[in-house]
DNA sequence: CGAAGTACGTACTCGCGGTATGTGAGTACG
DNA sequence: CGTACTCACATACCGCGAGTACGTACTTCG
């Protein structure tokens, strides 16, 4: 049941000399708990992981793991911010070499879909994250890492209109398109035929951008009604 | 520790006092326990809530707690749903008596907005609910609930077009819209000025509404070439 | 009135996160 | 080159809290 062993690149063994330096030891030592705990985090999710199955599988004992973790919520961390690294990477390459922000939207907007398909995303970010890490923290590791990607996009198509959006609004508009594609990811994953799924999100995605994209090449006015949460203006 | 002297034979239920009905009784408990539950997870957070403290706080013991759930976790899907129903009631209210469905769709945002900032709704459904059910579970119960109610003004929206959307989606269309409510309803939440903040996504989904309504009322074509995933098509 | 069922209460187990402390290999320094 | 100090762990233990087994008073029904 316990992984035996993961990745065992230096030897552990102790009294065998030569160049092993100590630190390169406890590089790998931390290195190895966050790969086992990535595995088990998302194979079983972070409440049923005890850390006895972690230190198992990393071959070490407790008193390794709090010596680098200060508990178990920093492991997860730990975890949490390589997977959403790794996620920020992945979209990031499938946006570069794009100039249009209409195409680069879309482009981003597909790698985002493959993303969450992950299970490890989908497990460790999506679900365990907002419970473990608290909807703050949850929200703070977001921006500077998959969120900014989606900010950038949203600002480059933004820009392409002649309004003057202040960054308020513009992250506004970003933050409501970044839950849109986050539960238009969840939607692809869960669905019975998950392609077909997919080109309905893209089409929904798309149809919005198209939306917009009407908007600003017709230079249409920001609804001001929506703005003043007042009464609604008399319905004609 | 444990509640010395415990109430056993006082009715929790003012009225008749001869004839204490047994089911009238537990009843009530299950109830106790329910209402103790949920503004300890409100409080605390699921995981940071012990049987003890709410078998304390219901003036009963965890016997009793046991006999009417099976476990902790059925305790809390006990108090999620009754979250999320009196939530879906809230939008349900505000939304009726509506026919123009921009009208309903405004009104279903603003009423969402108000639900998403109870601190019950944000703790045991956004940020409790998918970790401590599952994903799976999550969903379903937020599919006939909260989430049917933003299916049926999208829906509503929708047909006052001229396309022919099958229900799957129309259903796409929904969830995406309904992710978009959620995190912008966050947003407003956790926003340094809320009621700014409300106005900017007020503005941001109305935003969106027109340029759906726009598009509605040109009767313009669905963006077949984002169905193929191919390139955009040529504005005109 | 007695038997069965219900609605709890009491006492206990045990897995698990966290801690206190020991220890031996590395490292700095004279 | 030896010694004092530190680092990177290992071992043993504690306490909290979820879940369980079982006892018991009250109710309902034949």
């Amino acid at each position: 049941m316990v992984p035996k062993s993961v990745s065992k690149l230096v030897p552990k063994v102790p009294g065998v000399p030569g160049a092993g330096r100590r630190a390169s030891y406890s590089a790998s030592t931390k290195r190895a708990l966050v790969d086992v705990a990535e595995q088990l985090f998302t194979e079983h999710g972070y409440s049923s992981t005890s850390l006895d199955l972690v230190v198992a599988g990393a071959e070490v004992t407790k008193g390794a793991l709090y010596h680098h973790f200060s508990g178990k919520q920093a492991l997860f961390e730990a975890v949490f911010e390589r997977v959403e690294a790794d996620a920020a990477k992945t979209i990031q390459q499938a946006l570069r070499g794009r100039k249009d922000p209409w195409e680069k939207g879309l482009d981003g907007l597909r790698a985002f879909l493959e993303v969450v398909r992950e299970p490890r995303y989908r497990r460790i970010v999506i679900q365990d994250g907002p419970s473990v890490l608290g909807y703050e923290r949850f929200r703070e590791q977001e921006e500077r890492s998959t969120f900014a990607n989606v900010l950038e996009i949203v600002d480059s198509v933004l820009d392409a209109g002649t309004w003057e959006l202040d960054e308020a609004m513009k992250h506004t508009f970003a933050r409501i398109f970044f839950g849109a594609l986050s539960t238009a990811g969840e939607s692809v994953t869960t669905a019975d035929d998950p392609a077909l799924e997919a080109r309905r999100v893209e089409a929904a995605i798309g149809f919005m951008l198209s939306g917009l994209q009407a908007l600003v090449e017709q230079d249409v006015e920001l609804p001001n009604a929506f703005t003043t949460s007042g009464e609604e203006p008399d319905p004609s």
